[in-house]
DNA sequence: CTCGGTGCAAAATCTTTGCACGCGA
DNA sequence: TCGCGTGCAAAGATTTTGCACCGAG
């Protein structure tokens, strides 16, 4: 493979720096500083986000390297809009908070949220999506997407949780 | 049956009001005339809604009955947050907006959400109760609870749009 | 009487927007 | 050069909180 690029489980044809600037183009949307340092940050790790910690990445980046450009909170978030119009993010929303996740070259799944620690785990069913369908029939629904979210305690929060039960736990 | 309560589908031994009293007398919680009139409202009628509908609602009602209480914007919360706790309502998030319904004596169920309209559909599915263990099962995960949302576009909208695509729909 | 409850207003969060200047195409 | 994009600050939208007074138990 030549021009491959092979992010987690999907390959596609285009590095999400390409696949947004095609967007950008088409939209006869500007290729500038700001989108590059945003895209090139979102996709340096996979990971589930909000604004406020891609704010902090983006400026401790920019204090390192004096190359890196300023993004202000108000573009973040202009271009977090831009990154979910063009499907390279998703968002959610978690307790009122946006999150965002990995969408372009990403296969569907859903989630565990851990209610202890905030952490999410990702899980795939094709079940899921059948089960989607059938619904969506019964009710005449064209469905566009889903969203499933299951609560609870993830494994070492439980486990933790037992060993020790000391008051500073409790906040 | 006597002092059987029929919310819906289920039935159960106290009314709401009653429910929510036991609550609050068992954290030591008084029962007070705006706690009164919230829960009135709230189980008045079976939708869904948002802080504010609820706010609408009850200074609409107290303006015509001198008797009713005026409840403040802070009391709302405060209370919704109570009854939440009490197990009477369900919360949720849509669109950044936290969104509740009647979890009291209403059985376990999901929704459809029109884009368009932004009209709620509930839908039952044992199925995925069943599917979700699974999942859980698999990653050590101890389930409290789980919300699927299925985005799309129900019934009445997608015919609507199709006939006429006046540029008022576009609010 | 005694606290918890309430209203009011101010604060806290998170996100969006108006405007003048700067930079990409 | 031309106009979109950006930063800044201010406005918005929603929810929470501090405080003095009120009222349920």
């Amino acid at each position: 493979m030549s021009s491959q690029f092979a992010l987690n489980d999907v390959e596609v044809a285009l590095s999400p720096q390409e696949r947004f600037d095609e967007y950008l183009q088409s939209r006869g949307k500007r290729i500038t500083q700001q989108r590059r340092v945003l895209v090139e940050h979102v996709f340096s790790r996979h990971e589930h986000f909000d604004a406020d910690e891609l704010m902090d990445a983006l400026s401790k980046s920019t204090a390192k390297q004096a190359g890196g450009a300023q993004v202000s909170r108000a573009t973040v978030y202009r271009g977090l809009e831009e990154l979910v119009e063009a499907g390279l993010l998703r968002k959610m929303s978690l307790d009122g908070r946006a999150v965002y996740e990995h969408d372009y070259g990403y296969p569907q799944h859903d989630h565990l949220y851990c209610q202890q620690c905030q952490k999410l785990i990702e899980f795939q069913s094709q079940e899921l999506t059948q089960l989607r369908e059938e619904v969506a029939k019964e009710h005449n629904f064209r469905v566009t997407g889903h969203r499933l979210i299951v609560t609870g305690v993830c494994q070492s929060c439980a486990t933790n949780r037992h060993r020790r039960l000391s008051p500073v736990d409790l906040i």
